[in-house]
DNA sequence: ACCTGAACACCGTTCAAGT
DNA sequence: ACCTGAACACCGTTCAAGT
């Protein structure tokens, strides 16, 4: 009797790097990036808060950990796509790459702030951008060019951009008529903008902010843009050697 | 005496919710956005927490003031800006008010976080993307082409682009000559980038990750596939009416 | 080696109370 | 109308101590 626990002898397995960062994804997951507590963690697995720092440096180190094993999800499920080749499309593949790590994401909608917010790069966020970087040099860019263009498209890579720009909110909320007009009257161009989605059938290629849609056109607006940089006399200098 | 102020008699001017979002500003900029609590804003008028609450809505309300009065500052160093008209030339309208606006935001580095997270869109927000919109339409997009633009430029509207990708960070820590070595072997084209950046000079066009000169190449790129998508026949039905 | 109790120095927020 | 003291329910983190 000595040794059983008291409450319910729930049996423990013991903690782990591994099992700790898995467990912050799901709280993540299920209830949100603002309930991925230490002592929340600690909970999942039946320990108290302070037990983690014996196996992890921290909470920051806790939600890089976190991030790891997201982009380890989207490693895995990008090495097995198939598609044309960089050399024969890299447009192609680029994209493929970049809207399959996007369904990962979405499965994890508290990751791309926390990817931002953390400073350090994960060892999975090397690897993937290793992944990017190949794609762009058999696809016939200079490391120079290659260079710029992982910086330009930035977390796109990853699948998401933090969006800003909602519309919706403009009109959102209800307000006076004379509030309405006023505001039509400083904002004509969005009230307008506005206006046409309102009356217009399927003339709008989209009814409205479709997530996905406006995603992957930012994606090809910027590959359109690199592969015009990539022939531009500007770029054609240095060639990476394949 | 009953009504002096115990401690040197400090005159305090009564709090308002426009010194309160302009001291959340001053500190963030000082001290950085982690230090801007409720307790710290309020101290930095001589007053308690507490009291910050009878004008304003709680820490997100305030986070929310600080970034209009950020956007605020943007908007009036972009008014006064003189170069070519939409109708002249819409790529450099948007390309300097772009810049401007980055300008502002690297005196407030802290910014690019907080918009992000912020959920709604304040009023500085709408109208400085009201002013995006005019050069769009001026320069002949349609609303519908006009509104995937905003999508596609997302937070470079306002001059910044959470930055993920720094490849320095691949080879900082020192590490063994084996370690090297193996990660050399699974990161071929990172190390060959980095290799060709280390013995190459002038012909690589920028020493090593320059911040404003990736951003600007990230905001040309945009700007032209944007242009391309505008003169694709895709794109060409709707005209805005100007 | 692995886990914990107690404690510390913070947070944001509420609310009844002061002037 | 404007401000505050006291209190509450949280945080992350340290550290000496338990097994």
């Amino acid at each position: 009797m000595s040794k059983a626990n008291p409450i319910r002898n729930k049996p423990r397995k013991p903690l782990s790097r591994e099992r700790i960062f898995r467990g912050a994804v799901e709280l993540a997951d299920r209830a949100g990036i603002e309930d991925v507590t230490m002592r929340n963690v600690a909970e999942l697995f039946g320990f108290e808060a302070m037990s983690l720092y014996y196996h992890v440096d921290g909470k920051s180190a806790l939600l890089e950990g976190a991030i790891d094993v997201v982009v380890g999800e989207i490693q895995d499920a990008v090495v097995s796509l198939d598609g044309p080749t960089p050399e024969e499309d890299w447009k192609s593949a680029l994209r493929q790459r970049i809207l399959t790590a996007r369904g990962v994401i979405l499965r994890h909608p508290w990751a791309p702030a926390v990817i931002e917010q953390s400073t350090s790069m994960t060892p999975a966020v090397v690897f993937y951008y290793e992944g990017v970087l190949e794609i762009l040099v058999r696809g016939g860019f200079s490391y120079d060019l290659a260079h710029h263009a992982l910086h330009a498209l930035g977390s796109r890579c990853l699948g998401f951009s933090q969006e800003l720009f909602s519309p919706a909110g403009a009109a959102d909320d209800e307000a006076s008529a004379e509030m309405m007009a006023e505001m039509a009257d400083r904002l004509p161009h969005l009230f307008g903008m506005m206006a046409e989605f309102s009356h217009d059938g399927p003339d709008s290629t989209i009814g409205w902010c479709d997530a996905q849609s406006e995603f992957e056109f930012g994606v090809d607006v910027l590959l359109e843009g690199l592969d015009l940089a990539k022939s531009s006399t500007r770029w054609s200098g240095a060639r990476a050697k394949t």
